[in-house]
DNA sequence: CCAATATTTCTATAATTATAGAATCATTGG
DNA sequence: CCAATGATTCTATAATTATAGAAATATTGG
């Protein structure tokens, strides 16, 4: 995952509603769950909870299909490693920091 | 790490120009890098990199220290480790994303 | 085909965030 | 003390993002 798209997934999770969206679909597993049904746990218009859900599906972090008048949505795992997986390389020294591994230690800079 | 600060962190992270700075301090290690410095190797003007400073260090993701005329930065390793942990918790069934491991495989939700 | 349902686009507006020059504030060498 | 240096705050403006009602677009049951 390059720069430019990681810059576009951390923006469509840093939002209140987006970030509450991703974490129930996760939870949903495979199976999805519909745009409506997103709106309404949440709390959100369904106009409004559209916008959101587009803006994940941009950032390629959601994956939508129809099945009959519901559109559901779905967490795409392959794309959250990706970031995962940027976020670890290039902001944590290289150490998985959700490991328990202590990341706050000295990084040994072997001159930069 | 609550929801609220995970926002606050993925917001700070979510713009080329911090993104790039904070690479550049987890490149650095505890030494820090004066603002100045952040600012011209990253080509913004010292106003503008001292806004966006002050975001990361308001989402804890970075901490400053003064040294002569020069406030030295410095990645917070700790929050990230933070961060990191939260999105392995709420975003990714638990899994940690970074290990290799296929998220991408049936999540084998047990009745939510 | 038509009413009902599920969702999205359109639209306007509000709110937030980014940009960068100018002014200001701290620190130090002389 | 004062000029020079390093950085931040102030200020104004531009740009982006969020909100949500209204209108439009699919889909299905009858």
């Amino acid at each position: 995952m390059e720069s430019d798209n990681v810059i576009r997934a951390l923006s469509a999770l840093a939002q209140e509603h987006r970030l509450a969206a991703f974490r129930l679909l996760v939870q949903a597993g495979t199976q999805g769950v519909a745009a409506g049904a997103i709106a309404e746990t949440l709390d959100v218009p369904p106009s409004s909870m559209s916008f959101h859900l587009a803006q994940l599906a941009n950032a390629g972090l959601v994956t939508q299909r129809r099945e009959s008048r519901s559109i559901i949505y779905s967490a795409d795992y392959t794309a959250m490693n990706g970031l995962m997986g940027y976020l670890t390389e290039n902001c944590c020294e290289g150490v998985p920091c959700s490991e328990g591994v202590d990341c706050s230690s000295e990084p040994e800079r072997e001159s930069a």
